[in-house]
RNA sequence: GGUCUCGUAGCUCAGUUGGAUAGAGCAAUAGCCUUCUAAGCUAUGGGUCGCAGGUUCGAAUCCUGCCGGGAUCACCA
């Protein structure tokens, strides 16, 4: 029973009555009552007055009598100035309590009539660097939304569309086939901006197994020799001292490079001169026969140190391999205009006409002309990065139903730019381009074939539209994608209508701030970037020194211990991202903004612990829930704004996905986990002496708990039983 | 320059189908752990809702102009 709906409907009746007239069903504005005031729903009655055609105190008056003596609900009312604040009976609250407390789904809507279908797109990632903070904002707000419609009924599908063709990962193969023997690798790439685990890695000496294995058998072989001086089993004509003393010097030169990670560079740096050394090679090879094999291991080893490093040689993660090489390029890019400029080009020229930028050009065309070398190594590459992305998305906790790759897309919509053509809908230029003329709506006029015929983004974006609707037959299609993008689908919207398909109205794009921080805009070329993946892990730590630090793992096995900081972290993370509202550019500060005070992911986690706790308590004082609450009890103000809050969990979930708007959950959340902190604070639940209101307590908190768990699930947050 | 968008407390954000005295958290200060988890609770201070007009019973919310920030306006994606 909708409650509101019944007092609109009273309010039409009483005003009939009274006036003899009946008003616009609009003029009766029924909204929940303000805190500061008493009463459960507020009538304005301002736009009234016209009918009534008294002052607003008298009509609210009249309307207050009118309906207490009519509607068996409404126990009170006052008015104040315009207001007309009504009181429902506390047998009502406490009845609806007891119905939802019967219902496992509250909120959500099960077998909806028609249910519709609908697309959501979110990630969409390029194939040539890792996932930042914004993909952070994207993904979960994409992840989060579908999951609010799904609640309200629809059929959702999730989609990614990856972008794995263009010149930027043309960028990155070229460099990785420039600059990407291992020995070049870890030459030029800064140790410290190796990510954390990287540099973990490499200090417990977990080398790559090619490096190990070079370094064991170098010591082995040295060793031996030396030790075979020493011994006198080495007969002086086979080498002497001079070969004795010249290891020395190579042990040591490797022994005084400081850390591991040093010394590994320094092999490398100087594995030729290891190998070539005339006195080491013969000696191996002429003196210790059966180590001939060894030898020639050395040589396979000296090989791989020469060929290109991939993410399994070095245990890198293959998204940020790849971006270290379009990092590279860009820089080995400026360079290179720099020079240009120096000789006297102008800054535009030299972009245009730098030797690096012509060249990932070329290999460009080669891809499209399917050469099979560069084919290949596309693939490869294209594979590493999303190895990587899956990692990440799984630390996130998305996913997908079905994932497009542009590859395999960006020939589409070619038909639809023909079709509309003959429609003339589309304009041919000259030169045998084809535009669309947007002046009338306002906007410009934008290209969708180029003047060879191949197409532009948009034309692939129009392609991959159609084909998703008619894929899923869906009826309406979500794009997350940043507000940097709010031109390229309005126009998108519009070109689809003009070409005649009725469903472009159904095509939304969920338009989302970016992420900024304390220092501005993040940029990838100035390495303001905050990685995603590092940032997981950061998150991590802080909740376990945090943690650690309040007492709060003492008791856990190591495994129980690990899912609760990964749920705090986590939780506190995405808390942070989705409490704000989408559309808003949002500020990110990763030293104060995490914060687990306040309205943050773990004070609402740690809400939901302490109601588990205490049914956990209840269990074990045999406490069992009766299936009818005691509607006679007294119940405090407190108690009853509870129930309210539950009530209105529904509506919320309705907006939320109406809006698009995981924001809009967070926050109801939020108040739910604060107001209940209140009430558990002077109310006692198990302590108190009136079982009835024992009972309802209980009751009460767990539904709470229930709508905890149930909204931070929305938002993909995980709730602990204890932390 | 055109178009779009945002501007609320020192900071990060709620609040906008027009409704009562504009709310939280962080930061600051002062309190509360022999009782269900103190990642909690209570209290204090902190505001020209960017500015100026307009619409009306009533404007942070709607309209216009201005100021300030951001995005976008490629035969890039």
């Amino acid at each position: 029973m909708d409650i509101e709906l019944m007092l609109k409907k009273a309010v039409l009746n009483a005003v009939g009555k009274l006036y003899k007239q009946t008003p616009d069903e609009k003029l009766i504005q029924i909204q929940k009552t303000r805190k500061d005031f008493d009463g459960d729903f507020t009538l304005v009655v301002f736009p009234l007055l016209r009918v009534s055609k008294k002052p607003p105190e008298q009509t609210a008056n009249e309307l207050g009598e009118y309906l207490k003596d009519n509607i068996e609900q409404i126990s009170e009312f006052n008015v104040i100035k315009g207001f007309l604040n009504l009181s429902i009976d506390k047998i009502f609250w406490i009845s609806y309590l007891n119905t939802v407390v019967q219902d496992d789904n509250y909120g959500f809507i099960k077998n909806k009539e028609n249910p519709k279908t609908i697309l959501i797109e979110y990630s969409s990632p390029n194939t040539n660097k890792p996932l930042h903070l914004g993909h952070i904002r994207n993904n979960l707000l994409g992840y989060s939304v579908a999951k609010i419609i799904e609640s309200q009924g629809d059929k959702v599908y999730k989609v990614n569309l990856v972008n794995d063709r263009g010149i930027h990962i043309c960028k990155s193969m070229l460099a990785w086939q420039k600059w990407g023997e291992i020995n070049s690798y870890l030459n030029w790439i800064p140790i410290n901006n190796l990510d954390s685990n990287y540099r973990s890695y490499l200090n417990k000496n977990n080398y790559p197994k090619e490096y190990v294995q070079f370094c064991k058998e170098i010591e082995k072989y040295c060793t031996k020799i030396i030790s075979g001086y020493k011994t006198g089993n080495v007969r002086s004509k086979l080498g002497g001292n001079e070969y004795r003393s010249e290891l020395k010097i190579i042990f040591k030169k490797i022994r005084n490079r400081g850390n591991s990670c040093e010394q590994l560079k320094y092999i490398i740096d100087n594995v030729d001169q290891f190998i070539n050394k005339s006195t080491f090679k013969d000696l191996l090879r002429k003196r210790i026969k059966r180590q001939r094999k060894k030898v020639e291991s050395l040589e396979v080893i000296k090989e791989l140190l020469n060929t290109n490093i991939t993410p399994d040689r070095i245990k890198r993660k293959g998204d940020h391999l790849v971006g270290d090489f379009y990092v590279k390029f860009d820089q080995e890019y400026k360079k290179e205009i720099e020079e240009l400029v120096s000789k006297g080009q102008t800054e535009e020229d030299a972009k245009k006409n730098a030797p690096l930028i012509l060249k990932a050009q070329e290999m460009l065309r080669k891809w499209e002309a399917k050469d099979p070398e560069i084919i290949s190594l596309w693939k490869e590459m294209n594979h590493w990065v999303l190895e990587g992305f899956d990692i990440t998305y799984k630390n996130l906790g998305v996913d997908f139903d079905k994932t497009y790759f542009e590859s395999k897309t960006y020939k589409l919509g070619k038909k639809l730019v023909e079709e509309g053509l003959k429609e003339r809908v589309l304009i041919k230029k000259e030169d045998g381009s084809v535009w669309v003329d947007l002046t009338k709506e306002g906007l410009d006029q934008k290209i969708l074939l180029r003047s060879d015929g191949t197409s532009v983004y948009m034309t692939q974006d129009l392609g991959t539209a159609h084909q998703r609707f008619t894929d899923y037959n869906a009826d309406e299609a979500i794009y997350v994608v940043g507000n940097e993008q709010n031109y390229h689908f309005q126009v998108l919207k519009i070109i689809l209508g003009k070409l005649g398909f009725s469903w472009s109205e159904y095509l939304h794009h969920l338009s989302y701030g970016m992420v900024e921080l304390p220092e501005g805009k993040m940029k990838s070329r100035e390495g303001t970037v905050v990685d995603a993946d590092n940032l997981l892990n950061e998150m991590t730590l802080t909740a376990e020194e945090m943690s650690r630090e309040l007492g709060k793992l003492e008791g856990y096995s190591d495994s129980e211990e690990k899912q609760i900081i990964e749920t705090i972290g986590l939780g506190a993370l995405k808390y942070f991202i989705l409490k704000v509202d989408p559309k808003k550019t949002m500020t990110f500060d990763p030293k104060e903004s995490i914060d687990f005070n306040g309205n943050t992911g773990p004070f609402i986690q740690y809400t939901f612990a302490r109601i588990q706790s205490i049914i956990r308590k209840a269990n074990d004082k045999g406490m069992k829930l009766p299936i009818e609450l005691n509607s006679k009890i007294k119940i405090s103000n407190k108690e009853l704004q509870l129930i309210k809050l539950i009530y209105s969990y529904p509506e919320v979930l309705k907006e939320a996905a109406n809006d698009y708007s995981p924001a809009q959950i967070a926050n109801y959340i939020y108040d739910l986990a604060k107001e209940f902190n209140q009430f558990y604070h002077d109310h006692p639940i198990l302590g108190e002496d009136d079982k009835s209101i024992s009972e309802f307590r209980l009751h009460l908190s767990k539904q709470l708990g229930e709508i905890i768990k149930s909204g931070m699930g929305l938002l993909r947050i995980n709730v602990p039983d204890r932390m």
